[in-house]
Parts: C-alpha cells; sequence; structure tokens
DNA sequence: AATGAATGAGTTTTCATTCAT
DNA sequence: CATGAATGAAAACTCATTCAT
C-alpha cells in the first residue's frame, strides 16, 4: 500500500508536475482513497520527501553500482574521475523525468535534505580519489565541497538543458576540472612544476 | 504605478517568502487595488519574472560595475578570474535575502529566464578572457558553458549555506578552478607538459 | 451583504440546527460565494459569534422596551419583578426556535460571550430595583448573582421544555422567588417578620 | 471491556475535551480497535451517553450519601435544604474537569437525559422537604420545578465560573432561596400582607 | 469476537482573477 | 484608468464507520 501510494505519488510528480501534484489526484492514480494516504503520511509534503529520499537514493546506488561494475578504480589514474562523473551522469539521465521536476518544479526546501545526502556521499567517494591522488590542497574538505557543487550543476544542467555538447565531450571537460584541479595546488595551480 | 507595484512585489516576496507572495498581498503592499495590478501584468508569474528579470540585470550590472572599478583587467593575470569571482561573490551578497529566496522556494521555472539571462552574460565577459588567455581547449564554448555552470552554483551555495571556507580561500579555490583549468588543455590538462 | 450573511446564517442555524451549519451552506442560503463570506469574517466561528451578539442585543432591547412600555416601574412593588420576568420571557419566546438552537445544540464556548452581556445587562436592571427595596442583604452582588443565574435558567428552560406551568403561575413563582427572597435578609429570610 | 470502553471515553474527554473526542482516539485510549468499539455502542454518540448517564448517577448517589452521612434530615429544619445544596455542590465539585466538558463543551443534546434524571431525583428530594414545610403553595410541582431549575444552574455555575462569592456565602444564599420562598406564600406573594 | 486497514463524503479555507462601477 | 467586492474552483485534511479477515 505505501508502495502503492508512493509509485503513484512519483507517477503524479513527473506526469503532470508539481502544481498538478496534489493529495486527491495522487490517491486517484494510486486507486485509493485520500483518507488512505494519510493512514501512512502526515501530510503532502511527508510524500514529497519519500519520493524525493528513494530517488536521492536510486542514484546513489547507480552510481556505486556503476563504479562497482566498471572494477576497481586505480585513483592515480584520471580515468578514475571520469568514471565517477560516467556513472553520475547515467544516474540523472536514468528518469530525467524526475530529474526535471525536481530541480525546475519542486522549491528547494522541498529536497534539500535527499540532495544534501546526495551531495555527502559524493563527496565521500570524490574523497577517497582526491586523498590518493596526494593532492597538497591546503584545505581538502573545501576543494572536495567546491567540486562537488560544481559537478552536482554541470551534470544537472547537461541532462536537462542539453546543451551542444557530446557526453564524451563534457565527461573529458568534467575530468579536467576535477583531475587538473586536484592534482595542482591550490592558488598556484597554473604554475610550472 | 508599475514601479510601485514591482517594487511591492519585491518586498513581499522577501518579506513574506514565495509561499505568502499572493496577488492581493503585493497590491496591499503596494497600497494599490487588485485590481490595478492585472492591468501592467497579465498574471502572477509575469509579476515574479519582472522582479527576477530586474534581480538579474541588477546583478549582471554589479558585477560589470566592479569590474570596471578595478581598472582595466590583464586577461593574462590569473588574478582576472579571481576579480570576475569576487564581483560575482559581491553581487550575490549585495540581496542574500532574495537570492534564498529565488533559490530555495521559487521553482526554477519561475527565474529560469533570467538566471539564463545572468549566465549568458557572465559567459560572455568569461569568453573574452579564456580567448586572450591562449586556452587551447577544442571547444571554448562548451568550457566556458562548464565554468559558468560551476562557478554560478558554488558562489550560490556559498553565500546561502556558508559552508566553513573564508571568502579568500574560496576565492583561491575557484581561480585555481576556473584559472588551473582554463590554461590547461582539456582531456590532456593532467599530462605532463 | 454582511447583512444578507448574517441573516443566512441564522436561518440555516435555526432551521438546519448546528450540526449542519456549514460555511458552504451558509454560502448557499445566503446565495453567495463561499469566498465572499471570508470577505467579512474571518472563520467560521466569527460567524457564530455576530449571530449570538445579536440575538443577545435583541432580547436586551426586547426586555428594555417592554418595560418602558409598561411605565415607570415603582419599585417597592413586587410587581416590578413581575414585569422584569414578563418581558425576559416574552423576549426568549420571541424567537425560540433560535434559543433552542443555541440553548441545545451549541457548545457554550460558543455563546459564551453574549451570554455574559445579557446576564450582565439583566444584573444591572435587576440591582436598581433591589436596592430601591431595600434589601438587608449582606452582599447584594451576590444576591443578584444569584438571582439572575436562578431567573435564567428557569425561563430558558420553561420556554423550551413547556412543563405543566401556566406563564402567570410561573410569572407568579418568580416573583415569589426573586421578590420574596430579595426583600428578606439573607439566612434570616426565614425569621419571623 | 464496555468498561475499558467507557473509561476510556471519559478520559479522552475530560484530557482533551469534546472536539477532540474522537472514535480513534477513545479506541486508542482503551487500548482497543476502532472496530470493537463498534461492538458495544452503536455510535459515537451512544458512547457520550453512557459517560453522561454514569455521571449523572455518580453525582445522585454523592447526594445521596452525603445526606445519608449528616444524619435524618429535620425537614422542618432550615437547615436541611443547605444540607441538600451543599451535597450538591461537592457533588459537582468531585469532577469539575467532567462538568467543565459537559456544561461547556457538549452541545446540550448529548447529555440531556442525563441531565433530566438528575434533575428529578433532586426535585424528589426536596419535593419531601417541601411537602413537610407545609408550603402553602398553589402548585407544589412548580415551585419544585422551579427551584431545582434555580438550584441547578446556580450551583454549575458557581463551581465553573468561581464568582467573588464564598461557599459559605453562597449556600446561605441558596437556603434564603428556597427556604425564604418554600415558606413563603407562593402564589399569594403578591398581595399585602 | 476482535481487528484495523480502508473508506470517502464532507469540511474549512484560500486566492488568482474578473468586471460592473 | 482605477477600483475592490465578488467569485468559485479547488486544496489539504478529518473521522465516523465498515467489513474482510
Amino acid at each position: 500500500m505505501v508502495e502503492r501510494i508512493v509509485e503513484a505519488a512519483r507517477v503524479v510528480l513527473v506526469r503532470d508536475g508539481y502544481e498538478s501534484f496534489t493529495t486527491n489526484r495522487v490517491a486517484d492514480e494510486a486507486e485509493v482513497s485520500p483518507g488512505s494516504l494519510y493512514q501512512y503520511f502526515p501530510d503532502k509534503s511527508a510524500l514529497v520527501t519519500v519520493v524525493m529520499d528513494r530517488w536521492s537514493a536510486e542514484i546513489s546506488d547507480r552510481v556505486a553500482a556503476s563504479l562497482a561494475a566498471s572494477g576497481p578504480v586505480d585513483v592515480q589514474d584520471p580515468a578514475a574521475v571520469r568514471g565517477i562523473a560516467d556513472a553520475l551522469l547515467s544516474a540523472l539521465e536514468a528518469d530525467a523525468g524526475l530529474l526535471r521536476i525536481v530541480w525546475e518544479e519542486l522549491p528547494a526546501v522541498r529536497h534539500r535534505a535527499a540532495q544534501h545526502a546526495l551531495e555527502t556521499r559524493v563527496r565521500e567517494l570524490l574523497a577517497v580519489y582526491l586523498s590518493a591522488a596526494g593532492l597538497r590542497s591546503a584545505d581538502p574538505a573545501a576543494r572536495a565541497w567546491v567540486i562537488v557543487m560544481a559537478v552536482e550543476n554541470i551534470a544537472v544542467r547537461w541532462v536537462l538543458d542539453r546543451p551542444a555538447i557530446s557526453r564524451d565531450d563534457l565527461l573529458d571537460e568534467l575530468t579536467a576540472l576535477a583531475g587538473g584541479f586536484a592534482s595542482g595546488s591550490g592558488a598556484d595551480a597554473r604554475s610550472p612544476e
């Protein structure tokens, strides 16, 4: 039943948009009475939260799965970062419909928590790479934060806006950004080594 | 009159948040009747759009002004990028209240156009630097897009979330990211030169 | 418009009872949209309050009018109290339908204020009589309070429950109660005269 | 089981008020399923009725017990009426919480029957005294009805509203009212003495 | 008997929008 | 142009009651 409702919620969200995401419509879609919905969720926003949490977890899992599937990561290899970015891109593309609603229609407040969770997980993944790559940044945490924020927006917007950049080129750019940047040393990254 | 309404709209937005941003409340704040409001704006969303457009223009202008004030930019100098980032940060900080509402409460659809305009202007600013810096990227447009997306999210989130990174350090990181990256050469940025 | 709504509210209250007193039904009866109702009353309970206040005022006025019509009151005359009681009874009978709803269906909280106002006015009327009658009670205020509470319930219940007591007999009893009582002297009322 | 439910109903009524008195909450409090509740009570109002009946009986009993405890009543003695009033006051004070809910939140319809039963019993008690006191009223039944209505409201409102009248003074007034009144001369009260 | 998940009609309230003045 | 009273569709949420297990 919870399953049915959450699935219906997701369908309504993607199909009709957040403006039309009403408790009655979700109930309709789930072929359930509005009252039943309130037996499992305290209010409408709880429903959104659950959908968001699941989606965020799915993305995390997909990223993790992708990485696992591509074998052990040699963190010395620049390709490692490419792998992470690739996995993230694929994960976002898997449900671009929901991504669009979340990013463009949902007030950020509604998915803040899920987004934070995702960012944290990606930051952790990145941290492994960064530390192993022997980066010399004065503040590794700051650097990780910066990279994650950068990659997040770039990946999302690429999927949603489809700028005239091929997937491969984008991955090249992302690798350059995170990689070149990471192996550099803060503000002096551009000086000869 | 339009002036009065738009100003009232902005006040209501910042003071009461988007949830409480109702046409009636805006009319009240503007000391105008709700009917009058519809003589100048086709509907509620048009109001939001105008507020967003103005704000976006303000930020553009502030960035431009900052740059102009700091004298001619030597695009060969890494400090140039720092200047742009600094100006952007200041512009965003100038009305952090509105920034928060826009970013966290407004469904993105509502400020999409304004955001695009801003991104474009910043991209143009950046393009000057990038080309002059003699970057060897296969696709300068792609690179500019990537950098702008990265900087946008980083700057906004830094202002809103106030992570434990000093302004100076953030600027260092941004400079490293855009600069080191820009002077590199795409996917090969990390190979010995 | 306010008039129309209040009148409709009263009609619905009397005709359908408090259980069926819904904002939509009142709007229907007033041939007005539910929204209009909320332009003049903050919420449903405000509507009830206004109906109650008006009704309470009507009763006060009717009592006052009755007394005025019957000429100057000789407070020395026991008949004076009979006049007050008579007037009160008539006033209550004038809209027995509403009285029934108020007393039997409305939770007291809803008409507490109106009831208090009425009690106070009657108490004031009574006070004139009591003091002039040269009562020797230790605590005139207490006595007035007691009499008003007594008369209130007796009058209301007589109108609503129609016990087998004629109007005249009831007035006799009430006069005896307030009059005999009043002219006595508290706990010593039963002592030989 | 019935016991458990009725007790729970009473608890919920006193603790949460009538607005929050829902069948589900009663079931919760009784640690019973809502379905079970409907095996013993046809509907919600039946539940209220039973609680009211019990409470009314309790008050009757308490009054009777008080009187019994204070020894045989000398009906010629004015103190007799004082005793009845005192007993009633104590009985009402014993569960002032419930009294408040019943009087102020419950629509009277809900406890009409119980109230009638109580009134009848008190009227009977009073009748003994009145007849023995050799009252000369034309209609003893009418007089008893009047006194009971008077005392009922006075006692209840004194307990609930706590006017600035001491318990002793109140009893004095009540005694004067019922006693003086009773020993007076009813229908002849208006004729010169 | 006991359960408790499911119901769904119905409630109060909001607010973007209109249109006669 | 300006007004602002009026609108009314629709939203979130409740709760007495049922009935298959």
